[in-house]
DNA sequence: ACGCTATATTAGTAATTTCGAATATACTAA
DNA sequence: TTAGTATATTCGAAATTACTAATATAGCGT
């Protein structure tokens, strides 16, 4: 059986995850630390709002922070954490791969003139 | 770079994995599958709270279901997910020895009656 | 058809998340 | 100290989520 503990540690990971921009952010930082300025410039993003991602990331535990004279640099704090979006890649393009088969399979029991709409 | 489509992805995953009830549901179902009425009894939650996180679970693609007369048997949509919680897992005890290991230097440091309110 | 069981859906509400605007803080350079 | 830059925090509104209660749907046995 597995813990209280573990199991809101769990969640609290993927509730940080739970949104694009973080993810992003994380993707990011997949190759080494970056400062907050440097994410916003390559996300488009308002300031306040990265910064508020940025905390969210920091309260689950997901990166940590370094200041350097006036900037912060973030960088992420586990490689597991690289390692879980990589295996989501893997099942990413499983699952792709299946719709396409599928597709095909109706695509060739159904002749392309009863998927169009008649008028 | 990553693709739009994959970050949509992963984020939908984070999302669907973002609460302690549904991790507890995809938990129970790593043994293999299980009607929706064994997880509602083993969780101790309301049918309809279960059957709208399982709703989620479905539309997140994490599981999948199958129709058995009057049941309906639940199943992980695929094994990476396990491997994924697997990690976390791990990331969870090493994060736990840090903290461990970061008290213990804390109390040889500073002699218990520092850390004692005086009054 | 009827009642019984298993599951899903809908409606209403409270809590949480996300965002931009405004403000605050921290550091640097002059 | 003042001005400028980088980052964080607070506030308020809109959107989303999680829950309970009530209702609906589907299959089974009679």
């Amino acid at each position: 059986m597995m813990s209280e503990a573990l199991r809101q540690f769990k969640t609290e990971i993927f509730q940080g995850l739970a949104n694009p921009t973080r993810i992003a952010m994380v993707e990011l930082l997949r190759d080494g630390e970056l400062s907050a300025g440097k994410l916003i410039e390559k996300l488009g993003i308002e300031q306040a709002n990265a910064s508020q991602h940025l905390a969210v990331l920091r309260a689950k535990q997901i990166v940590v922070s370094r200041k350097a004279g006036n900037q912060v640099y973030y960088s992420i704090r586990d490689h597991a954490l690289i390692e879980v979006l990589d295996i989501l890649r893997g099942y990413f393009y499983a699952q792709l791969n299946t719709t396409v088969h599928m597709l095909k399979e109706v695509a060739r029991e159904s002749p392309k003139s009863r998927l169009i709409t008649r008028r």
